[in-house]
DNA sequence: TCCATATTTCCAGTATTATCGAATTATTGC
DNA sequence: GCAATAATTCGATAATACTGGAAATATGGA
């Protein structure tokens, strides 16, 4: 991932509503959630939302599919995969040691 | 770490020149760089850099000492290791398999 | 003390991002 | 085709962030 990509990934990240959003898109799963039950769920105006799903969109960190009359969002595995790859192959640079990081423990 | 920390931790690093700044500081290791060095490797003015270090620095990423009559900024790895911690947990939330990040791979 | 150096803070101008009601587009069922 | 439902785009406003020259602050040495 270039540093360009990581800093729309970052910004998208780094709102409260959008990162909200895309940790209830992460529990979701591959159903993903429709984007009338994100707004249910996140108590936030439907333009309001779209405007917030647009930028995680185009930053790669979530995708959607039309289903019927509504619109399933779901999380971009890839998206947020490479963006820590990109952070962690940062923090070893130089400092091995900061890789160790708690994801097996996580994972178990 | 909270969601409001990870927000900050991320709005910090989504600024190209800020991101820029804080991969030189962690290339630099424990030395460190001192502002001015820092201003003259990103080619950007020094109010602006202090700006932006000032970002990076109430988002607990980097951290300063003063030295002498130069001011020698350093990266923190708890707040980068913390953000990362939030990011893997977050994305292991029903989906453990996405955590399987090239952590190891990226230390040898 | 006075000067030179290093950096920050102030401040005003500019630019970008966020909000959300109203209008628009897309889809389904009758 | 028409009405109902779901979501997006438009557009105007508000809020926040970025930029950098000029002034202020801190330090060390003569």
């Amino acid at each position: 991932m270039e540093q360009q990509s990581a800093v729309a990934a970052l910004a998208a990240l780094a709102h409260d509503a959008r990162l909200g959003i895309f940790r209830l898109l992460v529990v979701a799963g591959n159903e993903g959630l429709g984007a009338g039950m994100i707004a249910e769920r996140m108590e936030i105006p439907k333009a309001t939302l779209s405007f917030h799903l647009k930028e995680l969109n185009h930053a790669g960190l979530i995708e959607s599919t039309r289903d019927g009359r509504s619109i399933t969002y779901s999380m971009r595995p890839e998206g947020i995969r490479s963006l820590l790859e990109f952070l962690t192959r940062d923090c070893c640079q130089g400092r091995p040691e900061l890789c160790a990081l708690p994801t097996t423990d996580c994972c178990q």
